[in-house]
DNA sequence: GCGCTTATGCCACTCAGTGGCATAACTGTG
DNA sequence: CACAGTTATGCCACTGAGTGGCATAAGCGC
C-alpha cells in the first residue's frame, strides 16, 4: 500500500496507525463505488477490487462484513450518526415522530465529509440496481429501527412495550426517508445534502395525509 | 424419488407432471422449514437439504432462487395472494389505506393450506434468528409493495405520480403487517390466521395514533 | 535500539449458486 | 402400444463469497 498523498481527512493528532486505518477504509469505499457503478456491483469481484486497493481479501472482511457492506458505508454513517444524536435529543413535549424527524436532520448535518451527497447517490443507484445490496441496506434499516426503539423505550417514560405506535413511529420515518431518497435520485432538484433534506421533510409532513388518501376507479381510456 | 402418499392437497384434474412439480416444491419447503428449526439455517446445507428431499442441487434451484427463499415460501403465498386481490378490489371511496387493508385479509383468508400459520410462524421465527434471511424476507415484501402500488397507480385515478402519499400507504400496510406479525409470534394469543388477522387489524388501527404519540423522559430511578 | 501489540498476508477450505449437456420421465398423437 | 416431441432431472465442473489458522510485518511504548 504505497499510498503516498492522503487524499481527504488527514485528521492529525490520531496515531499514524488509525489514520492508516481510515484511509484504507476510505479509499476501499471510494474504490468499491467506482468500480461496481463502472460495471455493476455483480461485474467486479473481490479479488479484483482488492487488487485495485492492493489489500488481501482477507484484510477487505477486517474491514467490512460482506461486499455489499463496503458499498453501503456511506448511508450506513448517516444512521449511526442518527443513533448517536437520539441518545441526548429532548423530547421536549412534542411527538415522538417530530423528536425522530429532528434526529435525522442532525445526523445529516454532520455529514460533512467531501462529497458524502455524491456517495449517497452511488449507492442508491447501486442498491435499486442490484436485488442483494437493497436487501442488504433494507436490513441494515431494519436493525437501526430496532436499536432506535430501544434507545426510546430507555430514554422516554412511554408506558406499555407491547404498544404497537412507538414502533410504527420509527417504521414512518424510515419509510419516509426511503421516499425521500428516491424522489432525491429521481428528482431534477439539486443533488446536495439540504436538497435531500427538503425531500424527507416533504415525505414527512406528507405522512398523515398517505392515512386518509382517497381515489376512486380511473375512467376508462 | 419413490414418494409414495401424497400428504396434502392431492388435487386432481391437474396433469400428473404438475402435481408431481407441486409435491416437490412443498417437500422441499416443509423439509427446510423442519431442519431450519431443528438445527439453524447456517447448521444446515443445500446439500444435505437435497438429500433428505432426494432431489439434485440444480433441481432445488429450479424450485427456488435461493436458500433463503425455500424457507419463505408461506409468507411469499401470502403477499401473491395480496396482490391478485388487488387487481380487482374496489375502491369504493375510502382511503386506499383500507382498501389494502382488506384485500391483505382476504389473502389470509385464502390461505387454507393445512399447516399455513405455523409454517408462517417457523419462517418468522427463522428469520428473526437469520440476517440474510431477514434481509431477504424485507426485500421481497419492499419488491411485494411496488408492485402494489404500480397496480393502484394503473387502476385507481391518483393524480401526481410524484406526490410520495400512495407509497407511503402501502408501506405503512407494510410496517403493519410486520408489527401484527411480531406481536403474534411474541403474544399469548393463538396462533391461528384468525389471531394472525386480529394482530393485523390492531396494528393498522394504531397507525393515526402512532404519528401524534407524545412522551417525556422516563424519570430518573 | 527492543520487546509488545495489532494489522496484514497467505493458504487451504466450505458452501452457495450457475452453465452445459446427457438422460430420464411425462405428454398426446397415430 | 409404440413413437416422437417436450420438459424435468441428474451429473459434473466451475466461479466466487466468506472463514480459520498461522506466520510475518508494521506501528507503538520504553
Amino acid at each position: 500500500m504505497s499510498n503516498a498523498l492522503p487524499p481527504r481527512d488527514h485528521d492529525d493528532r490520531l496515531p499514524l496507525r488509525e489514520r492508516k486505518k481510515l484511509r484504507t477504509r476510505q479509499t476501499l469505499v471510494d474504490t468499491a463505488l467506482e468500480l461496481f457503478t463502472e460495471r455493476g456491483f455483480n461485474g467486479v469481484t473481490l479479488d479484483e477490487l482488492c487488487d485495485a486497493v492492493e489489500v488481501s481479501k482477507r484484510t477487505f472482511f477486517r474491514y467490512f462484513a460482506s461486499k455489499e457492506d463496503v458499498a453501503m458505508a456511506p448511508t450506513q454513517d448517516l444512521w449511526r450518526a442518527f443513533l448517536e444524536d437520539l441518545e441526548t435529543r429532548e423530547p421536549g413535549g412534542r411527538p415522538v415522530l417530530e423528536m425522530l424527524q429532528e434526529a435525522l436532520f442532525a445526523a445529516m448535518d454532520r455529514m460533512t465529509a467531501d462529497g458524502w451527497a455524491h456517495r449517497v447517490l452511488l449507492t442508491r443507484q447501486l442498491a435499486a440496481a442490484t436485488p442483494s445490496m437493497d436487501a442488504h441496506g433494507l436490513h441494515f434499516c431494519h436493525d437501526t429501527g430496532r436499536a432506535a426503539l430501544a434507545t426510546l423505550y430507555r430514554r422516554l417514560d412511554l408506558a406499555t412495550p407491547d404498544d404497537p405506535r412507538t414502533r410504527l413511529a420509527v417504521d414512518m420515518l424510515v419509510a419516509a426517508f426511503h421516499c425521500a431518497l428516491d424522489t432525491w435520485t429521481a428528482g431534477p432538484g439539486t443533488l446536495t445534502r439540504a436538497g435531500l433534506a427538503a425531500h424527507v421533510r416533504d415525505a414527512c409532513a406528507a405522512l398523515p395525509g398517505s392515512l386518509t388518501l382517497t381515489a376512486g376507479l380511473r375512467p376508462p381510456g
